[in-house]
DNA sequence: CTGTTAGCGCATTCAC
DNA sequence: GTGAATGCGCTAACAG
């Protein structure tokens, strides 16, 4: 440590020249005499110079940095986003910094403090399921600087989100439930603090509505996304007087959970219990049967996501309007609801 | 933008007193009378103060921030490697920034240039399976910042690192293989650029010499981890005119994308072909037979290499002694490699 | 083509 | 207890 990090001012020295100079060649300015530019170069690599980042942004007001703020990245969902969002923002010569508020409202306030000390120029996110105050999102705006959300998004903020159409998603799993005969369909949900877990469950209630399906309290509930407890309401849908013949979860863990936890206790799938998913998790298609999930455009849902920001990084003081993009899902069938012909295997 | 952000010039303006006064308020310093600390407080508050944190990083040459690379992180190993590594770094105050390499070289050399730049105090780091010229990471060591690699480690760089002991673990999975009466046991190995690969290249080598049995060089493939052409060498190994009658893959998605090929192709896993993957994916127990595979303390692997960056950091210009922890891997038998007795489920 | 000067926002001496 | 002055490393006017 304390090793004096070198800087312009001595490559400025060693060359006898100035640091104005120097600044100059190495950030590719013209007027710069060639020979007087190569020594400068040569000299920085002899000496291991790296420019301090930290200066320039100070001096410039601009990081060419953006931070994202993902809840979790352990399924794949959240990586792939920012996989996507990571791509066109590189494009663009923007670096991306990852945090990681694993669903903890705490650390992500804490994110977005660390994320607004280092002057990141825009934010990517979505929120932990604790969210209900927004008011560490709310600094960026008044400071000007633009936030995206992507997924789980804040409705009471003017800012540009990225979503899919949850709601239409969720409608025609559970249309396909109706229509391949089943008629008691349980909906584990996800916490009401999340706007796409809200969108599902309308989805979910007016696919019912539409068929005139009676809507049983008993048959939904709302659980926090905690893997662990998706175990003891599956159990308890399935130990119902009348249990239900089919089952909607809010994400693919939770149903392939409930998918495991029914051959375990020697139901058969699709026939006796048909379960639907949402994100095609990679998983889904290994397991057997396949499970019947609504795709998102994952990647791109990052990419829109940088799309806007960059939009809105480059339009400035300007008064942006904030976009808000909905993107289709994708109802991909297999042998959780639907018995495979022979033969198609 | 350039709406000017507040600085502690516009608090002390506002209160009439000298910025080195609201400096020292805000730091939390002694010596401030205690209503002028209160009046700079709220000042503070109502104007949506933050700290400029290039300005102090700048000034101090310490950023509170240390850098995570990885190669990828869609499956599990590597987010979980994170959190674990975040969480202690958290605890000790440090802030986190996460790059992805994406697997590719130019990535990875783009993201260590971009760290530097903001003179993260640390990096953590696995590298992508291109890497064979570690110049981009000499970079730090000869600037004094610490480094310690994991999982994928820079054999000729003289810095810490944390890995299992994936010999070991290639050893016992193929001594179980042999000792469950298989002959002809495949490896799909990694490509040689990753310490690990090897590694586990040499634990299966040496584990069938010592129990006497010849080593196929037909029988070992080594590739890029890309999972479209798994698909071409598992087919490959099974036409071969003495196919193998087990496979040690050197990770748990090639050994699920040959576990699913094994099926489609009518074969009986265990009994015509046995498998073994390494680390334990969840998607390992829940995928039909379940996947015997050598378990990695992932979360411990972030977790020793952020000790040991943190005992590093705290050592600062003092010669500081690489540490180089090797953890213990876990067999994991499932159904892959052993039919379950009836009853066992 | 090159040198001089002036800050970016802040913590930290040193005075008082 | 407080203010004035200094400089972290750099770029961008401004003069030659």
């Amino acid at each position: 440590m304390a090793t004096h990090q070198t800087t312009i001012i001595d490559i400025a020295r060693a060359l006898g020249i100035s640091k104005s100079t120097v600044s100059r060649a190495l950030t590719g300015h013209a007027n710069v005499n060639e020979k007087t530019r190569q020594r400068i170069l040569d000299m920085a690599a002899q000496v291991d110079y790296q420019r301090n980042q930290l200066a320039i942004s100070l001096l410039t007001n601009r990081t060419g940095t953006v931070g994202i703020i993902v809840p979790e990245f352990i399924s794949f969902f959240f990586p792939k986003v920012i996989i996507g969002a990571q791509e066109e923002m590189t494009k663009s010569g923007y670096n991306v910094v990852i945090c990681h508020s694993n669903e903890s409202y705490e650390t992500e306030v804490a994110n977005a403090k660390a994320l607004l000390a280092s002057r990141v120029d825009g934010l990517i996110v979505s929120h932990t399921k604790e969210t209900r105050n927004f008011d560490h999102f709310k600094v960026f705006q008044r400071k000007g600087i633009p936030v995206v959300f992507f997924n789980r998004v804040c409705e009471d903020m003017n800012v540009s989100n990225v979503t899919v159409d949850d709601y239409n998603g969720a409608f025609r799993a559970v249309e396909h439930l109706i229509q391949t005969g089943r008629r008691r369909i349980a909906h584990l949900a996800g916490p009401d603090t999340l706007t796409n877990s809200r969108n599902r469950l309308n989805g979910y209630r007016d696919a019912l509505k539409q068929y005139g399906l009676p809507i049983d309290p008993e048959l939904i509930i709302a659980y926090d996304l905690n893997l662990d407890k998706a175990n003891i309401y599956v159990n308890h849908l399935l130990n119902l007087p009348q249990p239900p013949d089919a089952l909607f979860a809010i994400n693919d863990p939770t149903a392939l959970e409930a998918l495991n936890i029914a051959k375990r206790r020697g139901l058969c799938v699709p026939d006796d219990l048909a379960i639907v998913g949402f994100s095609d998790d990679p998983m889904s298609a290994l397991i057997e049967p396949g499970l019947t999930t609504v795709a998102q455009p994952v990647n791109e849902i990052g990419q829109q996501a940088a799309y806007i920001l960059l939009k809105q990084l480059l339009a400035k003081g300007d008064d942006f309007q904030p976009e808000r993009i909905v993107l289709p899902t994708n109802l991909i069938i297999r042998g959780s609801t639907v018995k495979p012909r022979s033969g198609d295997l």
